[in-house]
RNA sequence: AGGGAGUUAGCUCAGUUGGUAGAGCGCCACCCUUACAAGGUGGAUGUCGCAGGUUCGAAUCCUGUACUCCCUACCA
């Protein structure tokens, strides 16, 4: 047997440790098995990524998951993937090939669409290698990237089922336009951000007479586009304007004065300007009174013909420019500072501009309707349950979904416009003429799809549908639905509810059962992790500086569902810590286990009931209990449940007190004896680290490497669980239970007389246990040496109270059982501490006292609580008295 | 503005049918006791945001209120 390190090192064991398992193949989940089906596919980070924190949570739950159903007996499939992420890689390229002064439009199309897949099968790689680190267990043969031809057939597929049913159509409509991107993007892409800014009020000419209507705007160029002014119906002071014109400013544009609720009267001037082509809620009102829609920008956003003398000014230019020319004018009446929020594009900054161009739109009414059902009905689950409201509250004013995208790097709209006669060849694949006019001057459209239409196809177009192989029908069959979706809150818009909407249209069925929604990682101030903020953390420091277990472990201890979470390096040292203390556990359970005579039964053997001593039967009952603990716990998603009785099992029982009695029985006992508590321990072991092993894998795999009775890996060995163990936890007993309990408080009770009277832990104490049952008398006497080695006591009397003069005395109680921990002070200390510490013992204790009598004495509690709340309330009072009793008493004897 | 979550020890957070407040980290004291100083033993620390109510009894249930955070939508 191999002799451990004293420390941990993962530097040493992680990187080995992931290669066996890959070799081996362990990863690999099969189509077709005999076991149950349990499937997750994870959510596709981009391509162009690093793995972050967000990643390294969400990853971590999910391989939890992952394998612990797979030492479970399930078919477990974990299904990795990347995402092409159009404008976020597409932007990493060109930013690249700008440090060598070329642009994409320099390049031309193919050439740079080929630059970014050069790009992709270059780094494309890394994130999978950073999944490998934090120690995710995919099934690496089934890796798909979004613009695989299967995923792109699926995408196809989809767009014209879709579009022959209707459902897709091509609209002219106001879309977020980011300027130097060129192109429409979601909301999900614009950032909100609150920016100090300036509201102008600006004073328009009502014609016919020299009054002015004076609106407020924080967008004055954009009245160059107005094509109405709107008050409120019943305002008074407007009434009588409704219908006449006004001339707008420095274009003198005649625009009708318009009425609509929409109009706040008490806001402002109780007068808004309306630009359709520039504003959300300008272009409703403009639909609704059918206004003119002058578009001033051109996709660069700089100020096109429509603007004028400010044609080709960039937007920021234009504004200045307009409020130059209103003041000369006299027409500016006044600016004043006005908080705004202005949204910014997440991939360019550049302040984003509502803009008015063609687009393709898939509706969404009728998908919205199942996707409701099925959440409604229960079949589909949102934990926390919380988000539920959210999600059906969002598809319930779900709106028709922008779908089109005007960049290079992403799936190309399967769309054909004819010249000849302006309609549309949809189509899955590439069609030679108009099927409309069979006119052949056909060209595809320019567009490439929203990437979050192919990833609303995740997960089935991962399971190789529409293929209709056998091998892809076989895995569809077997891993659709999926079981859960893990995933972060900020996409369940974006990503859960369209995946739940087509997987219901496509495969007729729910994508997965249960949708696991975490909070975002944030740092230890609660704050958002960014760049600009230089608080961003890289996991993958983390693990290189304490292990992938310990950041893993850090997250699943304090995951509480739902919840944002903190991350703190401190934590996982601390977890660290944790791993190098099981790590230490290990190493000396194996080094006593040197002459430890391996049964041929392996696991299935059980210790000699003549030899099991009372620390055997009494850590197995502690084991039974956190293997429930932790199954309920699991079952129920509660993962820092689970993490926390593993952490507390293994280091407040295992560690603490079953490795420090069992020391004697390793050193001197008979070899029978020895023996048998050589296989409670090797087993209890075993079973620890396959307890461990989805939360800590590479610690528990290298452990489990060097244990005497193991199988083939820990990763493919199975979960312990009180079914799973039966037999072994038959050896549990209560009543161990119940004697240890006495022995650890004796022992705690006698650290406790020491710790606060200072007595040097090197002063070996004589002590008495006062205690007149015999039972108790026998498990003390029983117990001696343990209570000897661990109290490090050199005499100790079992018996009467005694002579309790200038000594220290403890009261034990548990149950009925009764115990006086006595221990002379003459010559050790002087008594002032001792005497202090039973003050405060005797405080504490009457306090117990008069609140129990005064719920006992009080007739409605009796007559009212549950009867055995009663039954332990005067048990507790009864003993709280004896105590203050033999602690008074124990006082006087300083005198 | 609408929706959601939260407020418990110095920090991060548990607290599942109402029954004398818990953990980890940090802190203090003493210890290199032969697995582990990334360790051991002992200790201190809370008007459970505030105010009412229901109840014999409230961190827990109800009402109100203050503050914080998130999401969605933003007033031109």
């Amino acid at each position: 047997m191999k002799t451990l390190a004293d420390r941990y090192s993962p530097q040493e064991v992680e990187i080995k440790v992931y290669k066996a398992w890959e070799e081996a193949g362990y990863f690999k989940a099969e189509d077709q098995s005999k076991k149950p089906p349990f499937s997750i596919i994870l959510p596709p980070p981009n391509v162009t990524g690093f793995l972050h924190l967000g990643h390294a949570l969400d990853h971590t739950i999910q391989d939890l998951l992952i394998r612990w159903k797979r030492m479970s007996g399930f078919n477990a499939m974990w299904l990795p993937g990347t995402d092409h992420a159009g404008i976020a890689t597409q932007s990493v390229v060109e930013k690249e090939l700008k440090k060598k002064t070329i642009t994409r439009h320099q390049l031309g199309r193919e050439k740079f669409v080929n630059e970014i897949w050069k790009w992709k099968n270059e780094y494309g790689d890394r994130i999978y290698n950073q999944m490998r680190r934090l120690g995710d267990s995919c099934d690496w043969d089934r890796a798909t990237f979004t613009l695989d031809e299967g995923v792109s057939a699926a995408v196809r597929k989809v767009f014209v089922t879709l579009y022959k049913k209707n459902a897709i159509y091509k609209g002219l409509r106001l879309v977020n336009w980011s300027g130097p991107l060129e192109t429409a993007i979601s909301d999900l892409e614009v950032e909100h951000q609150q920016v100090k800014g300036l509201m102008y009020h600006i004073n328009y000419p009502i014609d016919g007479t020299s009054d002015f209507l004076t609106i407020a705007t924080t967008r004055p160029e954009t009245m160059l586009g107005d094509t109405a002014l709107c008050v409120h119906p019943d305002d008074d002071r407007y009434k009588k304007l409704i219908g006449k014109t006004v001339t707008v400013p420095l274009i003198n544009r005649k625009i009708k004065i318009i009425a609509d609720t929409y109009v706040d009267k008490d806001f402002g001037s109780g007068v808004v300007k309306i630009t359709p082509a520039h504003d959300f809620n300008d272009y409703k009102i403009g639909k609704t009174h059918k206004l003119e829609f002058i578009n001033l920008l051109t996709k660069k956003c700089e100020m096109n013909e429509n603007a004028g003398p400010y044609e080709g000014l960039k937007v920021a230019d234009a504004r200045k420019k307009v409020l130059e020319d209103l003041k000369a004018l006299g027409l500016l009446v006044k600016e004043e500072p006005h908080m705004n929020s202005i949204g910014h594009c997440s991939r360019s900054g550049a302040v984003v501009e509502p803009f008015l161009s063609e687009q393709w739109f898939m509706k969404m009414d009728d998908l919205a309707v199942p996707a409701k059902r099925v959440v409604e009905s229960g079949s589909l689950r949102f934990e926390p349950e919380s988000w539920t409201k959210v999600y059906l509250h969002w598809m319930n004013n779900i709106e028709d979904w922008c779908i089109s995208r005007q960049l290079w790097w992403g799936h190309r709209i399967p769309a054909w416009h004819c010249a000849e006669c302006e309609k549309y060849t949809v189509s899955e694949t590439t069609p030679t003429q108009c099927e409309n006019c069979k006119s052949s001057k056909i060209t595809q459209d320019e567009d490439v799809l929203d990437t979050w239409f192919s990833s609303g196809l995740w997960p089935f177009s991962t399971m190789g549908w529409p293929n209709e192989e056998a091998h892809s029908v076989e895995t569809q069959k077997t891993f659709y639905p999926t079981n859960y979706l893990v995933t972060g809150h900020d996409i369940i818009f974006f990503w859960v509810a369209r995946m739940i909407m087509m997987g219901l249209e496509f495969k007729k069925d729910v994508p997965f059962r249960t949708v696991y929604v975490h909070g975002l990682v944030r740092d230890s101030q609660g704050r958002k992790m960014s760049k600009s903020l230089g608080n961003s953390i890289d996991p993958i420091e983390m693990i290189d500086k304490h292990g992938a277990d310990a950041l893993r472990f850090s997250f699943l201890a304090h995951l509480f569902s739902g919840k944002d979470f903190k991350f703190s390096e401190q934590r996982v040292e601390s977890y660290r810590n944790f791993m190098n203390k099981v790590w230490n556990a290990s190493r000396f359970v194996l080094s006593n286990l040197q002459d430890f005579k391996v049964p041929v039964e392996g696991m299935k053997a059980l210790p000699a009931r003549a030899h099991i001593s009372v620390f055997d039967q009494w850590i197995i009952a502690k084991l039974a209990e956190v293997e429930k603990q932790v199954e309920v716990a699991l079952e129920a998603e509660r993962f820092s449940d689970a993490a926390t009785a593993l952490y507390q099992f293994i280091w407040n029982q295992f560690c603490d007190w079953y490795i420090e009695f069992t020391k004697p029985i390793m050193h001197s006992s008979s070899p029978d004896d020895k023996q048998t508590t050589q296989l409670v321990m090797a087993q209890v072991l075993n079973r620890i680290v396959r307890l461990l092993h989805p939360f800590c894998p590479f610690l528990t795999e290298e452990i489990y490497s060097n244990l005497p009775i193991k199988n083939q890996a820990c990763i493919i060995d199975q979960y312990p669980t009180v079914k799973n163990d039966k037999d072994f936890l038959a050896f549990a007993s209560k009543e161990a239970e119940f004697e240890i309990d006495i022995v650890k408080e004796v022992i705690t009770a006698i650290r406790n007389i020491r710790g606060e009277n200072r007595i040097s832990p090197a002063v070996k104490l004589n002590i008495r246990l006062g205690v007149t049952q015999d039972d108790v008398q026998k498990i003390l006497s029983h117990n001696r040496s343990a209570i000897m080695n661990l109290g490090r006591i050199a005499t100790m009397d079992i018996g009467e109270d005694g002579d309790m003069m200038k000594c220290a005395v403890a009261p034990v109680v548990l149950g009925d059982a009764r115990v006086k921990v006595i221990i002379p002070l003459e010559g050790l200390v002087d008594f002032n501490e001792e005497i202090k510490r039973i003050h405060k013992t005797i405080e504490k204790l009457e306090k117990d006292v008069s609140l129990l009598n005064g719920k006992l004495s009080n007739e409605k509690f009796v007559q009212n609580a549950d009867p055995e709340v009663i039954a332990t309330d005067r048990v507790l009072l009864q003993q709280s008295k004896e105590q203050v009793v033999s602690l008074k008493e124990a006082l006087t004897r300083f005198q």
